[in-house]
DNA sequence: GATGAATGAGTGTTCATTCAT
DNA sequence: GATGAATGAACACTCATTCAT
C-alpha cells in the first residue's frame, strides 16, 4: 500500500536502508577481490557471497544474476575512471596540448594501476558480452569531446583509433603484466603516440591513399 | 620457439601417421567452427568431438585437456598470421616506409577478418591464462625486427607501444564488432597512426619529459 | 463441518478486527489471481504478499505456511460451490428428477467456469496432499443427502460412483481445457449420464453380477 | 564417423548397448519407486539417480530433463494399460455388451491396482502439463473405437463423458484411497454406469433439453 | 587405437521462512 | 502489528574427464 514509488525498471530490490547499501557494497568489493585473486574463472556466486559475508540468497536479492554483478562492478570502475579524467584532465585544459594529453594518459594509466587482475577480468567479461560500447563509450567521447574544442573535428574512425590505441596499449601492458607499466618512459611513449597522431590528423599531408 | 612438430611436447601421442594428423586437424577445425558459431561458451569437449566426427575418448588421445585444444588452435592461427606478414610485408621492404607499414597493417587486419568470433574467443581464452606473451610475442618481434633494419633502434617500450597500439586497436574493432573494420578509412587511420609515431620517434623534438 | 470461523483453528492469529479480515481476503484474492495467471508454479509466497500489497512478514502472521493459504482458498471455493448448490439445486427439488439433476450439474459446472486455472491449481495442490476427502466430501454428501429424500437409498459405492463420475468428468474437462466445457451439449451429456445411472440403480435388472 | 544413423529428433542418446538399456530401465523403475513411496514432491533428479544406482550425469544422458523421465514413465504405464485392454477387452468382443464393458472396466481397474501412488503422481504430473490428451487419448479412442462397431457413433462429447466418467471415478477412488477400490461391488457399479449411459445414448428419449 | 557410457564435483538460482528493527 | 532484509537448504542441470569394453 502506498509504496514510495521508487521501484525501478529492473525488478530487483533497490536498497532503501543503510544496511542494504552496505550489503551491495560488500558484494561488489568481494567480487573485485575474487577477480583480483583468481580471475574470472574463480568468480562463482557462492564465492562472492561467502567473501562478502552474506548468504547466497541475499546476493540474489540485489542482483538478477551473476552477470549483473559483473556489470555493476564494471560500471563502478568506469565511473571512477571518468571521475579521474574529470579531475585530472579538465584542469589542464588551459595549458599546452601536451599537458592536456599527458593528463588524460595519466588518468587512464592510474585507472589501471590499482587492481590489475580485477580490471583485467572485468574488461574481459564486458568485452565477451559486447557491452564495450556502452561502457567504454563515455570515456572515449570524453576524450574526443574535450579535444575538439581546440582541434579539428575527428571522424568516427579517428576517435576510435586514438582512444583504442591508447587504451589498447595500456590494456596489453596490464594483461601481459609488463614491468614498465608504472614507468615514466612508458607514459612518455603513450603521450608521444597521441600527440603524433593528433598532429598527423591536423596536417593531413601523409598517409593519404 | 621452433617446436619440433605440431603438437605439444607433452605426454600425449604425437601423430606420426597420416590418419592421426587428420584427426588432429579435424578436432582443431571443429573447435574453430564451434567458436565461430557460438563463442567460448559453446565450446565443450563433447561438442568438439561430435563435430569432428570423433569419439570423446579419441579427442583425449590427442589433447591433454580442453585447454590444450585451444592452445593448439591459437598457435595455428598465430602461425598463419606470421605467414601472412612474411608474405605481404617482407616483399614490400624495398619500397617506401609507408608502403611497408601499410603492408604490415593490412596483413594484421587480414588475419582478423576471417573468423572473427573464433579469433575473439581464442584471444579471450589465451588472455585469460596469461599466455599472451608466448603467442603475441613472435608477431611483435617480427615487426620490430624487420623494421629496425632501415630504422633507428627502438626502445623496448617503443616496440611495445607501436605493436600494441596497432594490434590493440584492431582487436578492439574486432571485439566490439565495429562496422568499419573492413573499411579503407580504418586502414588509412592505422597507417597514419604508425607513421606518425615512427616519425615522432625518429625526430624526438616534442614529448620529451 | 461448521467450523467456528474463517481461518483454521491453528496457532496463527484469528482476525478479529476489520483490517485483519481485509488482509486475509487480500491474500486469498492475490493467491487466486496468481494461480489464475501462472498456475501453481508461479505461486510463491513473495509473489502473493506483493500482489496482496502486504509484506511477507504480515502474510506469515495470518498463515502458518504456504500450504495453509492454499487450503484456505480451497475451503473458500468449496464453500462457494456448496452455496451455489444450495441456491440452485434445492429450489428445484419439487420439480422433475431431470430438473433436479440438471440444476445440480449446472451448479457444479458453474463452480468450475470462473477461474479455471486457479481451480485447477487448487484442486491439484489439494489432491497432492490427500486432502480430497475433507474438501470434496461435503459436496458429495450434499448430493447424496438431498437425493435420497426422493430416491431409493444408494449404497456407499453408488453415491461415490455418481458424484465422482460427474465431478471427475468435469474435472477432466477443466484440466484438459476442453473447448466444450461451456457448451450445452456437454451439460446435456452429464445430465444424461446421471439420469441413466440413477434409473439403472432404481431398476436393478441388468449389471448384476 | 559413419554413425549408424539412429540418432533421433531429440538430442539425447538412444541406447545402443545392452548396458544402456538397463540403465534406462533402472531410472524408470527408480522413478516409479520414489513416486510410490513419497509422491511427486519426493521426486528429485538426485534421488532418482541415487535409487537407480546411477550417477546424476548418466541420468541426463538419457533424459532431457526431469520432466522427460516422468513422461517416459507415463508412456510406459499407458502402454501397459493399452496392452491390458487389448488382452482383456478384445477377446470379449464377441460376447455380450455387458461382458465387453466389464472387461474394459476391469482392465482399467487393474491398471490402477498396482502402484497406486506412483500412478497417482504420474497422472498428476501429466495433467499438470496439459499432456492428458496425448496420453489418455489412445485409451479413450480404444474404448470408443471398439464400441462403435456394434454401436451408434458417439459424439465427441459422449466419448469424452464415457471415458472420463469411468476413469475419473477410478482415479478418485485411487486418490482418496477408498477401501472398496478392489471390491466387486465397485466394479459392478462402474459397469452399471457405463451400460446405463450407453443405453441412454442409444435410445435418446430422455435428457433432451 | 577407438569407443561412448558413466562419472560427480560444481554451478547458478529459487523460495519458504525467520527475526531484528 | 508490520516490515523486508537476510537466510540457506535444496534443486535442476552441465561438462571435463575416465576407463571398461
Amino acid at each position: 500500500m502506498a509504496r514510495p514509488a521508487q521501484v525501478p525498471a529492473n525488478k530487483r530490490r533497490i536498497p532503501r536502508q543503510a544496511r542494504a547499501a552496505e550489503t551491495v557494497e560488500a558484494i561488489l568489493e568481494a567480487t573485485a577481490q575474487i577477480l583480483e585473486a583468481g580471475g574470472l574463472a574463480a568468480l562463482t556466486t557462492n564465492a562472492v557471497a561467502a567473501r562478502a559475508g552474506v548468504s547466497i540468497g541475499t546476493l540474489y536479492q540485489y542482483f538478477d544474476d551473476k552477470n549483473a554483478i559483473l556489470l555493476a562492478l564494471a560500471r563502478r570502475e568506469m565511473a571512477a575512471t571518468l571521475g579521474r579524467l574529470a579531475r585530472e584532465a579538465l584542469p589542464a585544459a588551459e595549458r599546452s596540448p601536451e599537458d592536456r594529453v599527458r593528463a588524460a594518459v595519466r588518468a587512464t594509466l592510474d585507472a589501471f594501476r590499482g587492481r590489475m587482475r580485477a580490471r583485467k577480468a572485468v574488461v574481459q567479461a564486458i568485452l565477451a558480452q559486447g557491452l564495450a560500447v556502452e561502457l567504454v563509450g563515455p570515456v572515449a567521447s570524453f576524450m574526443a569531446g574535450h579535444r575538439s574544442a581546440a582541434m579539428p573535428n575527428l571522424t568516427r574512425e579517428q576517435v576510435f583509433v586514438l582512444s583504442r590505441a591508447l587504451m589498447g596499449t595500456i590494456r596489453a601492458a596490464v594483461m601481459e603484466e609488463q614491468p614498465f607499466l608504472r614507468s615514466a618512459a612508458f607514459e612518455d611513449e603513450l603521450v608521444r603516440l597521441a600527440l603524433a597522431y593528433l598532429g598527423a590528423v591536423t596536417a593531413p599531408s601523409a598517409a593519404a591513399r
